[in-house]
DNA sequence: ACCATGACTCCAT
DNA sequence: CATGGAGCCATGG
């Protein structure tokens, strides 16, 4: 299994109304320190709609920059239909959503 | 193998 | 709060 399955395994995994952070999703895949790899298996993500990429933030619960994927409006919204609130500024509280194996 | 890139994270200024 | 450097990793030229 590629590195890139196994982040798109994860992501798939994260269930609607949470959201799981770059370093998480590295740590679940076994590296740690790839969040950065994560972020780039994302930005080649070959299943868009599949892999709910806009649950995906950084460690603060922040959204993308801007140019992810239509912008932070649409990932905002995507969010906020499931359930997670997201401030003007684009970021989560990630006390409340973030997603953890055995947190459910 | 080397170098550059990036949706990351940490730390210093 | 903004900016930059360093460290880590996978990918592509």
């Amino acid at each position: 299994m590629n590195f890139y399955e196994k982040v798109y395994q994860i992501v798939q995994m994260i269930p609607a109304g949470r959201v799981a952070s770059y370093g998480q999703i590295a740590l679940m895949a076994g590296n740690p320190k790839a969040s950065r790899a994560v972020g780039y298996a994302l930005h080649v993500n070959p299943l868009p709609g599949v892999i709910p990429c806009h649950r995906v933030v950084n460690r603060e619960g922040r959204l993308a920059p801007g140019f992810a994927f239509g912008g932070q409006d649409e990932q905002k919204k995507l969010l906020e239909a499931e359930g997670v609130d997201v401030d003007d500024n684009g970021y989560v509280n990630m006390q409340l959503y973030a997603w953890n194996n055995a947190n459910p």
